[in-house]
DNA sequence: GTTGCTGCAAAGTGTTTGCACCCTG
DNA sequence: CAGGGTGCAAACACTTTGCAGCAAC
């Protein structure tokens, strides 16, 4: 948490923006918060220190966290976004639980090998890819 | 595309729907269009040929194929659903050039079968995956 | 004291829904 | 001719933006 308020003042420093209350109050519920958040949860969570921020606020600030690189957007298709920690928090992918919206995270270097591979052969040079396996989790079969 | 119409017309009888001539021109417009459209492309090109449609029909009738098994639904995270034949059209992943837009398809038994593994090792039972790989195509770099 | 930031409300975007009329079966 | 289908417009859910006042540097 040090570490990533830092990363994100160094952003701000060579960017010419500035450290508020909220972006710290933001930043700060994002990193002690469960993992996957909408703007909207995280909104709810913020406000309890924060009672007066505005949804945008929130907004501008996770775009402001996904590109100092602290986090990154995911989609799981169900019509908003989620943002998970990218900070000392490696690749991997999701494990979606249709039933109880469970997700387990996994990563699989074999799997991600024969992406390169696959790339390679279509002389495709990737930049970012997503897994996202749906199911039914062991809890709720 | 007989044979599609065929299982759309099995589809309605079995559901006490009718056949319409706005359902006929969805269908036509979506068998013979590129891979990947979104409902206002269709919109689009099914205008071309039966102009007093309206955009609620494409996407009530882009459902109905849903179910019907005809189509499935693709989120590429840009904000719009998009469409593909599923008809007779194995499954597959995607390649997504984020220069062009073009998209690469193309499948991989042996990511699949891992994939199965890693759920069978979590206690999780696969109902459907998607793997998108974004990057540059061979013509953008 | 500049310049960027905030809260609010309004505008946007893609999709869905309510309703009166229309058409298929 | 009954019940589902259509077009239209309004409603929706999520996100972005314009703006006047506010606060960091």
């Amino acid at each position: 948490m040090e570490k990533e308020l830092q990363v994100l003042e160094d952003y701000i420093a060579q960017n010419n923006l500035k450290i508020t209350r909220q972006r710290r109050a933001v930043l700060n519920a994002f990193a002690k918060c469960e993992e996957h958040v909408s703007a909207e949860e995280l909104y709810r969570i913020v406000a309890e220190t924060e009672p007066r921020i505005g949804l945008a606020t929130i907004y501008r600030t996770l775009a402001l966290l996904t590109q100092s690189g602290l986090a990154s957007e995911l989609d799981f298709g169900d019509g908003q976004k989620r943002y998970e920690h990218k900070f000392m928090h490696s690749h991997h992918d999701h494990m979606i639980c249709t039933e109880c919206g469970k997700i387990i995270e996994f990563s699989h270097p074999i799997i991600e090998k024969l992406q390169e591979e696959v790339a390679k052969r279509n002389g495709f040079a990737i930049t970012s890819h997503k897994l996202d396996i749906f199911g039914v989790c062991g809890d709720c079969r």
